[in-house]
DNA sequence: GCCAACGTTGGC
DNA sequence: GCCAACGTTGGC
């Protein structure tokens, strides 16, 4: 079994949201982020991360029910994702489906992240990084979950 | 709202 | 294949 993290604007989608029910993830459009997707298998478990609003940081845990398959909103002209150069013969973009497992009593804030020296390589704390989903390692799943416990 | 950092696009 | 221009992400 591996770990990801995954990110969301609660805005659009929050682990609130994720509770009420499960969902596609749809509108991945980074190289990067889909061939982490394609590599995710059934029953990984995922740190969904609240984005881009007030309160940033792990929000609570996700897992994967499904592995990756074609994303149809890529080839609907309507879509906001839109892409003329995915189509169902030959899809370049894909989603996975994920449900609710947990959601932390309390954040675990980016700052506090960013205070544990086992967590400096996370792609997540580097500068600059935009990438919306990515491998966790196994001690970084653990340093994080204690750290969620300790909050309690 | 600002802006640094990044990925993608397209002209050459 | 280079690289400038552009659009987007995401913390602050």
């Amino acid at each position: 079994m591996n770990y990801w993290l995954m990110k969301s604007e609660p805005d659009v989608f929050s682990i609130d949201d994720l509770k009420t029910k499960t969902t596609s993830w749809d509108g991945v459009r980074n190289y990067q982020a889909r061939n982490h997707m394609k590599n995710m298998k059934q029953g990984d478990l995922v740190f969904f991360y609240h984005s881009s609003c007030k309160n940033i940081g792990i929000a609570g845990i996700a897992k994967v029910i499904t592995e990756a398959y074609p994303d149809h909103t890529s080839w609907e002209p309507s879509n906001h994702y839109f892409d003329p150069k995915s189509t169902p013969d030959n899809p370049k973009w894909f989603m996975v489906d994920l449900e609710f497992v947990r959601k932390f009593p309390k954040i675990i804030s980016l700052s506090s992240l960013k205070e544990s020296p086992e967590l400096k390589d996370m792609p997540l704390l580097k500068k600059g990084n935009r990438l919306s989903v990515m491998p966790v390692s196994e001690i970084e799943w653990q340093v994080i979950n204690r750290k969620q416990s300790h909050t309690i």
